[in-house]
DNA sequence: TTGAAAGCGATACCAC
DNA sequence: GTGGTATCGCTTTCAA
């Protein structure tokens, strides 16, 4: 293995200054950095990032805690996922995968043994049980979402609330009268998952402001369920005229069950997805959405977090705001 | 912070004492052990990551290379990512997530540096240009997946050429004479991704024998997409009677579609999915499916890097045999 | 069965 | 602008 020894050797310099060279800590003269920059190449050396997390406690790795449930979306999942990674990089930081299923302990052991400098936490439940072991640790946290109690903690999301209220808003402004809500699982709900109670939240108030009838229900992922949705919204209310899917994994089956029915979107039922921009695009109607900025969530969650790292801590809640996109999927209710 | 001195204080033993508790590496007295554990417990102490790999050049880390293309299918790939990180974890290790947009740059980097200890790659192409890269890291190294010149390397993955070949057996065996492949977009076939182009030749070679006329047509995410390669395939062909789909992305597309243009499946049209067991038990039809064992595959990989970790060397090419489950969407063809 | 101490390969302080 | 070196916290050899 090639050392900061073997470095500085080649280059007829002390071990120090190549150190000096490569963090940019003081000023090296032009020869020097050079010299030493050359040998570097040279030799194809790569401090080693056990031996500089000891000597300097960064050791350049963020923790990302994912969920790893079917219950939720994968594919926005990835999008983070994938968000987070990249942004990670571009700020010199490899990143490390955790899983919901250790849970706090997992956060425990990651910052105590100095394995990652930051964490960054998908998946935020109202009462999480996470939340005052990362309060407690010693190291910049970022969620992804917003637990109930947020005193001391940073969050970074889009406003769900915000959300459930721009549907409702759109399809009360094209005159609908009676919406429905089909959301996440059960199982999302019952967790407290904090996005899918903020929409929740968001639809209902705005409902109630503009006085629409509304009737809201979960739904797993599978074609079946779509259709078992399906069935019991409009056996309830045979009169909707809207329809808010907050659930991306049920998209196409909602749209071909609704084809199948003979249900024209829009011209009899209206359509707003919450999703990722390329997926509503992609359906059999484009869709109109709120989009789920997945990219640019993980974006800022990651310059939070590193900023964080830098001395700044000032803890924050950020909610974006929602973006509404009109596509084919929605218009005026049926006369 | 807390260290193994502290605990070896605490516990009036030696630090060598102390790191031996916990290494297992040579015997203890019950008693040193359990006053050792008590400390360690009692003041909650994990060792420090970076001075256990300076100190014994292991990291406890398996770094995980992904592709983040939107053309690859994001579900099955989230599983592979969860296979792996759940056994990883299982083998006490963690996990570092690498981007293949980062090439072979990012593989030097985290093997010369010592970030982790091993590396598992996905989606490799048939020349792929990480391949000798990967052969002269100091590393185990397993790919999911298998490129042209395999030598020296460590694979495993799917039999996708037997995969191909059951597909069009199955077909065979029910009478079909006319079928079709619907494969992964373009995108995938240009850039030699390995599975593509094994499935294809066990299809064609398969058909070749069984005196089957084909038609094959990769195709893009999107409904359109899926709707377009309908159009083609029987255009080119309306005399087909079975549907091979390697494209787990536009299954609710094509069978929407099919249902839409009143083609029943599988009275009129028999499918069979290449795609995860619960996805094809989730769409409108329940599919017949040639398994895609991303679980087994991820836990795989994970055993043999670990034990490639623990000495033993050899370099191995591993092939699942797929499975094929027989469902609601095949039958004899129409007649 | 246990202890002492020499590294592992960087960083960063203290000199010059 | 550069060099020397103590230090980070652990593992492992050597001794007892």
């Amino acid at each position: 293995m090639v050392t900061i020894n073997d470095v500085a050797a080649a280059a007829g310099v002390a071990p120090s200054t190549v150190s000096y060279v490569i963090s940019g800590k003081r000023s090296i003269s032009p020869q020097t950095r050079q010299l030493v920059e050359e040998s570097i190449r040279k030799l194809g050396y790569h401090p080693h990032a056990g031996a500089r997390a000891l000597a300097s406690s960064r050791t350049n790795v963020l923790a990302l805690v994912v969920p790893l449930r079917t219950d939720l979306n994968v594919a926005v999942v990835m999008q983070f996922v994938t968000s987070v990674v990249t942004a990670a990089r571009a700020y010199d930081h490899d990143l490390l995968l955790l899983t919901k299923d250790e849970g706090a302990a997992a956060l425990q052991r990651v910052a105590s043994a100095a394995i990652a400098d930051a964490l960054i936490v998908m998946d935020v439940e109202a009462g999480d049980p996470r939340v005052p072991v990362l309060l407690a640790l010693d190291r910049p946290v970022v969620l992804i979402g917003v637990p109930e109690h947020r005193a001391g903690l940073t969050c970074v999301d889009l406003d769900f609330t915000a959300a459930g209220s721009a549907c409702v808003a759109h399809l009360a402004d094209l005159g609908h009268r009676r919406i429905a809500l089909i959301g996440p699982s059960p199982a999302v709900y019952q967790r407290g998952t904090s996005y899918a109670t903020r929409f929740l939240g968001g639809f209902n108030r705005t409902a109630g402001h503009r006085g629409l009838r509304v009737i809201t229900r979960p739904c797993n992922h599978s074609y079946e369920a779509a259709s078992d949705a399906l069935d019991e919204l409009f056996t309830q209310d045979p009169g909707i005229t809207g329809l808010v899917v907050h659930n991306e994994a049920v998209l196409p089956a909602l749209l071909s069950e609704l084809r199948h029915r003979g249900l024209r979107v829009p011209d009899d039922l209206s359509v707003i997805a919450v999703c990722p921009e390329t997926m509503g695009e992609q359906q059999s109607v484009a869709l109109t959405t709120v989009a789920i900025p997945a990219e640019e969530v993980g974006k800022q969650a990651v310059e939070m977090v590193v900023r964080s790292l830098g001395g700044h801590t000032t803890p924050e809640i950020r909610l974006l705001s929602p973006r509404l996109t009109v596509r084919d999927s929605t218009g005026a209710p049926p006369a």
